[in-house]
DNA sequence: CTGGATCCTCGTGGATACTG
DNA sequence: CAGTATCCACGAGGATCCAG
């Protein structure tokens, strides 16, 4: 179940024009989801890492644009909910490594259908956005 | 694909560490979803407008917490981006309706798969939050 | 190399009042 | 009813410097 379910707020009360209510509260999981990953670059970090564990500096470089304190930021997000594991090797200078977990990778595959439909559809889009600027 | 290839920075040169690199450029698809669907509103109206047609204020009541102005905004750009449609029908007072384009249930499609797997692990997550915040 | 701390900018988005 | 227009607060996030 998506959301808590409420009859439309019209005076029809039929059976059929159930219309679901999206709460404001954090039991909301579309809200959680958008929260997690709707950011700027936990969705990039995610895929990055589908590629292998990697250090952070490679990871600065491989996702482009991204700044030093928003790659920390974010890696410490994904660690908390537990989409990536951190690893420090007390070498000289200091290693460390950043890998997907079981639940990490879990969360990938639902993202990857996504991310694939949308490079399915990415001319559509891209003709309904022009259709839409032409009429302005 | 979801974004181009290229060879760890590193000089193993091993053909087993190939990386991909997420360039900053409109090309990248996962910056594009991000951008569509990852903001604050786009997911939980497309998911209120599963339940079938509905009106501006019918939906501003549904989606708890949004205002006037995002609600406005949000199905201009759902509409824009072909996933909604918009009717105006003419008459007093004026009645206008959203509803779902074929593309638009095309694309719950994926993000439904993304919300049921949140919310399957949603108990895991939030103990990996917990665990965590306690080793501080 | 891997960040922590600080400052500052700029866009998101809420509140409110007004219109067709 | 379904918006538009305006103002403004707040936080995301970039730049920079510093530390282990």
């Amino acid at each position: 179940m998506v959301a808590k379910a409420a009859e439309g707020a019209s005076s029809g009360s039929g059976e059929k024009d159930i219309k679901r209510v999206f709460y404001n509260d954090e039991e909301c999981p579309i809200r959680n989801v958008v929260a997690q990953i709707g950011d700027k670059w936990s969705m990039l970090l995610l895929f990055a890492l589908v590629d292998g564990p990697d250090r952070f500096n490679s990871l600065k470089s491989r996702v482009v644009g991204i700044s030093q304190r928003m790659l920390t930021q974010t890696l410490r997000d994904l660690e908390r909910e537990g989409y990536v594991n951190r690893t420090v090797f007390p070498e000289v200078p200091v290693r460390v490594e950043y890998e997907l977990t079981d639940m990490g990778r879990g969360l990938v595959k639902p993202l990857y259908q996504l991310v694939s439909w949308a490079e399915v559809h990415q001319e559509e889009i891209e003709s309904s956005r022009l259709k839409y600027d032409q009429r302005s």
